[in-house]
DNA sequence: AATGAATGAGGTTTCATTCAT
DNA sequence: AATGAATGAAACCTCATTCAT
């Protein structure tokens, strides 16, 4: 748990600019487009980009937890299928490949955040008879990634997203 | 519509030799892997792959569209539910990536095919009272997709397979 | 100077249909065309076009051969002036690179005998006060084939043609 | 008209020598020498010839730009038969194709440039009598070319070259 | 003699990464 | 810290030529 150095100013303004960038055309072009292409768009040079990211996966890694902090945050707004369709229509707008399998040690933390917070949300659920209680956190998990998963690949459109929600939704709540 | 010329009879071989190891290795190395390793694999020369797929493209098409092939004629021997647990169980050991977005032209009428197949078991299931009348097919595909690729991605073991898919029959069942 | 065996009637037939089918493709795409294309539009298969000639290069001096052969042919028609205009003429149409470099050494013959052509057409225009007596037969080949490559290379329209021809044969008959 | 940003100084080094090892490549080997082969000569790696001229074709237009501005400079140095007799010595040395069809976009105002060059030298030529002023410009251009590909194709030795020029300033000369 | 599938060297091009400026 | 030119491995693909059928 080291404690980076503290970037400075003009370091951490880039630092951004680059993730902000990133996020935009890996969305865009998905987790194939070129460094270059994202260095572009930051308006850095591309020698910029390493420096702060020392490879691709690592900038990849970093968009992902980013991206998943901001979602543990706005966890607390809301109750549990209000935040899985929440985190559905994050994942079909940023193309960015939620790829939860954390064979990749960098997000560890960040996933287990996630993990937590929806657990909460899945305790309150199931409290207030929202959710069955027989269901348990993983396969929640699991259907959170599915439905990202499916409506990333698949281009749905709005009411398709809806009505598959809502056979998940059923589903949790239902007596298994 | 085509009729192809019958091929030789070694060219056939080598055709499905190709396309074996191309299964094999882009489920194991993602479709980013390259098609001199599917060459290796197969035990041709590379100029052997072009001329049989013309494009990479061509070559995961092709895989695509048999395996659906092979999908859709399995159908028939399962009702709804033990098929979609097939069909997400050999996605998970194939990693072929099953993007049922017709983007692909080549696709669209093997998808067709899949999507008329399960409409099949979704009436019956429907008929029998095993799936909510309320149910469309397209939710069904969606739900089909997306477990699919979670499956894929996130490297479930069977138990919560499992039970990430009693959840989605139980959401099939009930009343929404 | 051997004697080939004489051909099978079908294999006569063949590499007649090859020849024109090659004369027809590397005019209208040049020498870079390939060999495959060639086959395709002679109807054969790639294998028929590399027994003919076993390599490209055979094929296209086999192209050449015929070409200048033609060529010869044809002089006895016309005056040294009225065949200078015909070859350049034919040179834009087949776009077949007339490389009169006897560099090939399968050319030779060939070239010579065009040579020879020319020069009895250069002698009797001499005869006849159309062509200076100090021009020299190495000159009138130098322009005869500059011009080709000239008219092959820059897509002159007829007009231009004839003007650039004018100045040549001015030339010839000028006082130098 | 955009103005490219200068280049740094190292960039603009290695630009000259990929230019230069490519002229001498391909005046050698021919236009299809290999872009690797340039990049051996220039010491460089590949990927820099590449950064420099993203493609092989823009390499090859890079060369004819650069060889007809040297061109365009020394016109002035020369009435219309020495600047003719120069740029044909010039393309039978580097044998890089004089291809004036203006088919490539890239060299449209290059040509445009020597066409002018070369009206100025006609002009001057026709005042002081040197030439017939019913010569064109087209047809001298015409000239032009074909005499470069013809000397370019046909390696003539100096002695030819003269005597083809000696017919064709007489061409020019004459009462047409 | 003809077929056409297979070969494989070699071409162009891309791009993550390094390093001199 | 930032720049951006250079690197070079590796990707895709073409095509002249060979060879089993």
């Amino acid at each position: 748990m080291l404690e980076e150095p503290p970037l400075r100013a003009d370091a951490a303004r880039n630092r951004a600019r680059i993730l902000d960038a990133a996020e935009a055309v890996f969305a865009e072009l998905g987790p194939t487009a070129s460094t270059e292409e994202v260095a572009r768009r930051a308006g850095v040079a591309i020698g910029t980009v390493f420096r702060h990211f020392p490879t691709k996966d690592d900038l990849l890694a970093a968009i992902m937890k980013r991206l998943l902090a901001r979602l543990v945050e706005e966890a607390a707004e809301h109750d549990l299928f209000a935040f899985f369709t929440h985190v559905v229509a994050q994942a079909a707008a940023k193309k960015t490949v939620v790829d939860l399998l954390p064979v990749d040690i960098r997000l560890a933390e960040a996933v287990g955040h996630l993990e937590s917070a929806v657990g909460t949300l899945l305790a309150e659920a199931q409290a207030s008879g929202a959710v069955h209680t027989g269901i348990r956190l993983p396969e929640v998990m699991a259907l959170l990634v599915s439905v990202c998963q499916g409506a990333l690949h698949s281009g749905w459109d709005e009411d398709l997203q809806r009505r598959t929600l809502t056979v998940v939704f059923a589903g949790l709540r239902a007596q298994s």
